[in-house]
DNA sequence: CTGAAAGCGCTAACAT
DNA sequence: ATGTTAGCGCTTTCAG
């Protein structure tokens, strides 16, 4: 039993062995057969196994261009960890699964605004990354620093050079807008951050807007703006619609958690969801079918947002070719309970 | 504007840019100033920074014996992702932000039990690595194939090999338990996995026990034992407690996941909970919160948890001395509202 | 079919 | 204070 630092089994003890060159090994290794005889493949490999052979990954990314590691990039701060929402979550570990079906490794890396995003990426000699979460004036000013196959999720970034794969957003708003005028709602109040900072939010919005054009809504609707999407943010916008804004009777929140906030807020100061307030909501997260009442809101296909971003940045690693820089997938309206029908039976 | 290929600088290009060997460069590079003349280490920075250079990681690794590298592993089969619970996910979040705070990468992977550990695990010359969510037996049969400094989180598995980081599950059940006995309950059922499978819930259901001698209350009691934790499960074990054993008043489950089960299972049938079943859970879980009606359950520091793991790695990476086999964990008991008080006011 | 030489980017050890 | 040599484990030429 050999105890302290693991020695690794080279080429070179191989060879040794086997009484051959380093090159003769690796091209067994490397399945390059018909480059060496038979006999020797079958020694080789059986010296291998019984060494217990693991080639190394660090000085094949060294002598190759590729390194076989992708870089999933994500929003943190010093003092917070990063994976703010169940839906990144579930997204990643579909791209883990995706990536390691291909042989490929993932490395994980939360990004505070203030260091950089170069020295992660570059210094492991990635092979492409993918972000997600990073606001769009993020996105474009870390782009500057490296040139790796890069695929960003729910960005309206400029796509010049790297692949978007975002929902239809301006669907989704429009189609959640449209629920509630279906169900009778005529004043129907926004909740989202200012969409300077976010673009998907700035697109719910206009899907929003058409929906109640559409409907010959007019006059100034009352919108409610936060920085960050936050629970505690919703719970504010809720209770400032019941003091302020009696008049409204539904609203569309650009995120669950506003939405189940704003829920809780109107709750709080005695009011009843939907009786007294309409809410849909967007992402449809676990709170939303787990809030009370179930939260209706806009459904997206997690599974295939993944794929999609593995699938662009591995075809776009295999074969040089330009992908399309955007991708949009639909969204859907999954209807729960908190929903009003204001219309006469 | 360049296209194609990103152009790595190297060491070599500042060399013969500022006039000087590799070596000296190198050294400026790694701060060893004492061997370097101050105006070189000023020419020196000047045009790293100007050449935008990035040390190649893969070459240092390759070279030193570190790569600074960390694996973060979790079970995972061929069709299905990883990331079970929210839980793992807020754990993998707050490992992240200390190994990147340390100056170390961490490379996600999920494991399926049909192929090996050690390929990962070798070939990138990790540092260390930290598992979490397998089972006993995998842990062991992992261990065989490896020797990097490892941290294993919620196990039982013989330490003999590596450090153990896990709860005090045993006083979870006890505490889990002696709060239904307290609330007047004598017939508490136990809702758990097959013991063989994962050693806390053997050693929750010893709580359990413990706490049920400890007042007394003696003969069979009901035990529901599922191969796997899961929502569903919980429900069919709600729906057995209902139809099969009415004499049952409460329940103790070993996770989150089957007690708001058990709580839907129970309302499926008509009942209430806790009029009728008083359930409390383990993990606190958000869906604990969030439930209804929210739920009773035993929990736990996960940032102290992930912080201990990390520092337990590095600081077995850093002097190489024995750190503690095991580490127990306190954990609590949250008191929501799934409880029902049987003792006359 | 197999080998020899060179080099990927970097650093440790020993010169000078 | 700086340079030289050597080598980490591997692959890509180019020779035999």
């Amino acid at each position: 039993m050999e105890e302290g630092v693991q020695v690794m089994t080279t080429l070179k003890d191989i060879a040794k062995e086997a009484g051959v060159t380093v090159m003769t090994v690796s091209n067994v290794i490397n399945g390059k057969y018909d480059k060496v005889s038979k006999s020797t493949v079958e020694t080789v490999t059986e010296i291998a196994r019984r060494l217990d052979y693991v080639p190394s990954a660090t000085a094949r990314s060294l002598v190759a261009k590729s390194s076989r590691l992708v870089g999933v990039l994500l929003p943190a701060t010093k003092d917070e960890g990063i994976f703010l929402s169940t839906h990144n979550v579930a997204v990643i570990g579909v791209i883990e699964r995706l990536l390691r079906e291909k042989g490929y490794y993932l490395l994980l890396r939360g990004v505070s605004a203030a260091e950089g995003v170069s020295g992660t990426l570059r210094s492991w000699n990635l092979d492409g990354a993918i972000f997600i979460g990073f606001l769009d004036s993020e996105i474009q000013q870390m782009r500057a620093s490296f040139d790796t196959p890069l695929v960003v999720l729910e960005s309206y970034a400029a796509h010049g050079d790297f692949m978007n794969v975002r929902l239809d957003d301006r669907r989704g708003g429009y189609l959640a807008t449209h629920h509630l005028i279906q169900n009778g709602h005529r004043s129907i109040a926004f909740v989202g951050t200012h969409k300077s900072e976010r673009g998907v939010d700035r697109e719910r919005y206009e899907g929003y807007l058409e929906a109640l054009r559409e409907a010959g809504i007019t006059g100034d609707p009352v919108t409610l703006l936060s920085h960050a999407v936050s629970y505690s943010n919703g719970v504010e916008a809720g209770t400032k619609l019941r003091r302020e804004h009696p008049e409204v009777t539904a609203v569309f929140a650009t995120a669950d958690q506003f939405a189940v906030g704003i829920m809780d807020g109107i709750h709080s100061l005695g009011g009843t969801v939907p009786d007294d307030l309409s809410v849909v909501g967007f992402d449809n997260l676990e709170i939303a079918a787990t809030s009370r009442p179930p939260l209706t809101t806009i459904t997206q296909d997690l599974n295939r947002k993944a794929a999609t971003a593995v699938d662009l940045l591995l075809q776009r690693l295999q074969s040089k070719r330009d992908q399309p820089g955007e991708t949009i997938l639909d969204v859907e309206l999954v209807e729960r309970k908190s929903v009003r029908n204001l219309k006469p039976a």
